[in-house]
DNA sequence: GCACGCTAGTTGTCAGACTAATAGAGCCAA
DNA sequence: TTGGCTCTATTAGTCTGACAACTAGCGTGC
């Protein structure tokens, strides 16, 4: 069940021309430098990017390969391209930013306090509403598969990549028993993201509190059926986790600058 | 401050070759019906699409305007194309189905009505929320846009774009409100996906409703700086909404099969 | 029955030429 | 001066054909 295309960390690959390799295919390497140029803010939106003929020479691909790096770009709402005017940075409002890859991009670089606040307060709002559904809609199965996480969770700290793993089975489930597809498309989105701070605050050694009653109080109000007492429940979870991060974050800005 | 690139209705572009072209550039026409041949279910998660050369000559394009198109579905997360194994259609839970694009394709063809069930769920979770921390939050200026777009909706009815463009100012401009990029892109997104289904009423002649005392309510909320209150009012005003459009689908079972 | 290597088929990348769109300069007229 | 028009240089867009890289699936040998 496992799916190994998804979080590999990059095993040694053996970057294959000149050390210029990121990951993935050719084009997706470059598409991801220039994401992460982009949304790192080395490109600013309005900027023009040099033309198709003199980066690839520059980053020494072939100017197909440049193009399909590009076409990815555009298809995530963060560039335009028109002949004479050459391709620019769309304002950040056009931005995809809840595309994963996207998502991903604005992790690679220094994290934006105030997206990951944004991305929380929409967790917030999601997520309490959700679990209020699940406990409307949910039938046996989607139980089990919340009660297995939990049980998996107690199992592992968070600190291990199984204990997160449960972690994420546990609000994927939730999602799953909502019956709603933009939601679980939407959640496993922000999920992603979230779990970046997630490592993000476990690098830091953050983490004391103990996640288990809180996820617990969620659990047993969905399977009472009680809506309004899971969306409480949930309120509380993601509040905290807020907080952590929040504190985390913090501890970053003390020691970095 | 009219967008001209994004609603654009095909104004006639003369298509350029056989009659094969939906609109924008050539990879643009052919990632569109791409597109909706799969979000239509014409190609099945797990289903090959036929190989580069075959399909580009069918088509009557070079393979690199293929190619490009593949890229721009394979960005949204719609298929994966791999050496040997071919481009295959991903399950259904990979899709970017919050995309712009995606949710115009979905809409291109016979609209899902569990989707557009989803869809407004999702919205019914996420701009109360949105109306409650817009209430927090706005200043002096989004106030005045609000207003601004309410006098434009009493201006012109819903049945015309004026008066769908003053909607969806109105709706923009609480998003703004909330200081929060990640609502505001979401909520972007879904806001134009409403837009085919308010389209799809109009064109039922299905729109008894006079929505300004609804949204006003919401305004002054919003303005009384009345956190729950704006909350309930919005969420008043998406009930409502997702109530019409269900019976715009009703009606429409009814004629059609 | 299992592991390993081979091969053919498919995508990935490259190179260079030509086409099409258009931003912006420059010109002309009111 | 100002406004609009044309014209051109520049840039992305498309095409072609070749070769490289990857790998699914088959075959072979243990």
């Amino acid at each position: 069940m496992t799916d190994p295309s998804d979080p590999d960390p990059a095993p040694p690959p053996a970057a294959r021309r000149n050390g210029r390799d990121t990951g993935r295919r050719l084009r997706g390497a470059i598409a991801h430098r220039l994401g992460v140029a982009i949304l790192s803010g080395e490109y600013k939106p309005g900027e023009r990017i040099p033309g198709e003929v003199a980066f690839a020479a520059e980053l020494d691909v072939s100017r197909s390969a440049f193009r399909e790096a590009i076409q990815v770009l555009t298809a995530k709402g963060l560039v335009e391209s028109r002949p004479k005017a050459g391709t620019l940075v769309l304002p950040r409002d056009r931005w995809n930013l809840l595309d994963p890859d996207v998502l991903g991009w604005a992790f690679t670089g220094a994290p934006d306090i105030d997206f990951i606040r944004s991305l929380f307060e929409l967790r917030a709002i999601v997520e309490p509403g959700a679990a209020a559904l699940a406990a409307a809609r949910r039938d046996r199965a989607d139980l089990k598969a919340m009660r297995d996480a939990l049980a998996d969770m107690s199992r592992h700290s968070l600190g291990t990549e199984a204990g997160r793993a449960a972690d994420r089975a546990f609000h994927a489930a939730i999602l799953a028993a909502t019956r709603n597809d933009a939601l679980v498309v939407l959640s496993a989105s922000i999920g992603a993201a979230v779990g970046w701070t997630t490592q993000f605050k476990q690098r830091l050694r953050a983490l004391p509190r103990n996640p288990i009653p809180d996820h617990r109080r969620v659990y047993d109000a969905i399977a009472a059926g009680d809506g309004a007492g899971a969306s409480e429940a949930m309120r509380l979870l993601v509040e905290q986790a807020l907080a952590d991060t929040a504190a985390a974050v913090e501890r970053v800005r003390g020691e970095g600058a």
